[in-house]
DNA sequence: CTGGATCCGGCACGATACTG
DNA sequence: CAGTATCGTGCCGGATCCAG
């Protein structure tokens, strides 16, 4: 059963000794970086944005289904959690341009292993749920 | 910077030639696996169950934080996706084993190494938000 | 022990209108 | 072009009680 298993690290099976200080805070790494990522847009986004940098429209216009509402939070969230960097350029039409990060790129690499698990399980998993 | 990267697929940037037919379903199959994993509680279930088989007070316990309503909802969900498996033991007082199916051990290795990358710059993020 | 049923608050998300 | 402001809603998710 474990012969293939690629060493999963111990990092969920901790012990909170301390029924959570003041409040709650991310349990695990794992749950935290879910919970910044994990929305609906965060790792398109990412993903996007590891092939070549994009700028606002041209984003808005690639995904197709986000709203500029959402796109902007998204971008905003990245930006804060240091995975996109924003550059404006003053040009006589503004135009900002969006790119990852070190870190973005970074995380490009576990994630695209998960969009490639996707693509190739897409069939067969249930379609219509 | 193409250097090192694991040659990003191309599955996001896909058109769409007709602008949803019916009512709007899965864009891409990366953004459709986060809609059903990307959830609070799902994947960390998939990493537990990723060390052995478990059964459900067991994993109640073990994952501290997750109400019954949650832990029963996602189990459930993970079950319909094909993921995690439900063996039902008829002994005196009722157990039940959950555990991954093969497809749910294949999205372990991915997913693993996005634990990875997540414990490993838990740090170099900001860590209040 | 393994859940299901119900109530309920928060926020993720979309649509629309407006701005510099 | 690149956003901001506001409103409305669905559903995610926790707490609690109930059941086989």
């Amino acid at each position: 059963m474990s012969g293939t298993n690629t060493d999963v690290p111990a990092v969920i099976a901790h012990e909170l000794p301390n029924p959570v200080p003041h409040d709650e805070l991310a349990a695990c790494p794992v749950t935290d970086l879910f919970r910044r990522i994990g929305d609906k847009w965060s790792m398109l986004v990412v993903i996007m944005l590891g092939k070549r940098p994009y700028r606002y429209n041209e984003l808005h216009r690639s995904i197709e289904g986000v709203s500029q509402r959402m796109l902007t939070r998204t971008l905003r969230t990245l930006e804060e959690d240091g995975l996109v960097r924003r550059e404006v350029f003053p040009s006589v039409p503004p135009s900002v341009e969006y790119s990852l990060t070190p870190l973005g790129v970074s995380l490009l690499e576990p994630l695209s292993a998960l969009a490639e698990w996707a693509v190739k399980n897409a069939t067969s998993a249930v379609p219509t749920r």
